[in-house]
DNA sequence: CGGTCACTTGATCGTCTTCAATACCAGTGG
DNA sequence: CCACTGGTATTGAAGACGATCAAGTGACCG
């Protein structure tokens, strides 16, 4: 009922093929690895699917079969305790990929936030693949160390920042997704909950919403109706966000 | 093809290589991937050095030049903020490795708790041999991929549980370290002190010893004079830890 | 011994949570 | 067109949990 599988011998191997064009050269290798051959191959092993917002794709617990990449939409990962309280781990947008887990079960769960499109591999394929092709394992560890950076910044924000400096450093972190390097937009408008900004920041939709507003009152940033958000003092709200 | 793990202690500093033995084959390589042969090539490459308790070997923010493994001690990993806030984002042992950054800049900082002894390898050359050893490469995500499993546990921790489940949680986890799999003991000494548990569990040292003391009360362990913790009801403390 | 350092314990304070009421918005069907 | 609904955001009041400040204890060490 979640997932509308695609078939993947529709695909054709000769038109540029939609997954692996896009997951293999978008998400394992910004900086261009893999040849078009070498395209073909991984494409013979992808699976294409849709899953509808509010689904959960991923659940911890389960067997970890698969690995994704997404191609469209945003989705979030979590842990939950038995008791419901719940931490979201981070955001996965187009281009990203999810489920490279050490061990048999997957140990987050992943819900789509917004309609989702993914394509996904079988560990045990992919296992055998990545053997053939040195400079995907070589991205993929790239990747894993990078996200492990954001985790370890991600736990300074939810063991030491207040919830003032947490929403300046997320709201920076959101102005700057997608950019290349140094560069952040104003104004944008934020695809995300509140509920789901106060479980990826450790704190309750109450005191996210009262966080927005004073930092509104402080004229940082504008809320414009539509849920857009507006900027206005990048340079003090880097400051705040870094704690002085 | 049978590794002897190697005693650090009884290592001869003259003897060939006694980085690359027991770096590379313990921490690198658990399950065994390298052939001795290997070895020989990976000892050219490392270097030694011995680090009294107390001192930063790493400093966030300067390049990083170096990749470690720890062959004695332990050190604590943390970020700070410039007005002295501080997060510890984990503990290294023996055996294993630190220095996995993706980025050219180190994005922590890294203090010996205990005399360290490590030996690194430069990045750059480091990069190069990965090339040779694919196993090791395969192994190095491995390691990855774990230590994002236990970032995204501790954001939990972090942003979710109260002191009493995080202090659980954490002798619980010290209960097993090193041990494989399902194995705990129920009586350890803790190398570590009060404040440094703090700022690893996001607490302040006040309430992480009102903490210890209130689970000794309920009776879920027991402070031994000389600073050794037993469990006295692991069952509980397991329950604690996950909340309910 | 006097010094330092880590830990303990107590009292007070502040931040964030919780609970609750209200406002808001989009979609639906009368 | 307008009331009705369900979900989401805002705002207020009260309370809890942990931080901070401060004093006191004990161990270790020159």
């Amino acid at each position: 009922m979640a997932y509308r599988p695609l078939n993947p011998a529709t695909l054709d191997p000769a038109a540029p093929d939609p997954c692996a064009t896009w997951c293999a050269v978008r998400a394992i290798t910004c900086p261009e690895t893999i040849t078009p051959a070498d395209l073909a191959v991984l494409a013979v092993h992808a699976t294409v699917a849709a899953v509808p917002a509010g689904d959960i794709f991923i659940t911890e617990g389960e067997p970890a079969v698969a690995f994704f990449v997404l191609t469209a939409g945003t989705a979030k990962l979590f842990k939950a305790l038995p008791d419901g309280r719940v931490q979201i781990t981070g955001f996965v947008g187009p281009g990203q990929f999810l489920g490279l887990a050490a061990t048999e079960v997957y140990t987050f769960s992943a819900e789509a936030i917004e309609p989702v499109r993914h394509c996904h591999y079988r560990r045990d394929k992919l296992r055998a693949l990545l053997a053939g092709f040195p400079l995907m394992e070589e991205r993929l560890l790239e990747v894993a160390s990078s996200e492990l950076e954001a985790a370890q910044a991600h736990m300074l924000l939810l063991g030491r920042k207040t919830a003032r400096e947490r929403l300046a450093s997320f709201l920076l972190a959101q102005s700057r997704q997608g950019l290349p390097c140094g560069r952040a937009r104003t104004s944008f408008r934020l695809p995300i909950s509140h509920h789901d900004v106060a479980d990826y920041l450790g704190l309750s939709g109450e005191t996210v919403s009262r966080t927005f507003t004073r930092l509104a009152s402080e004229r940082l940033l504008s809320l414009e109706p539509v849920g857009t958000i507006t900027i206005l003092d990048a340079e003090k709200l880097e400051e705040l966000a870094e704690g002085d």
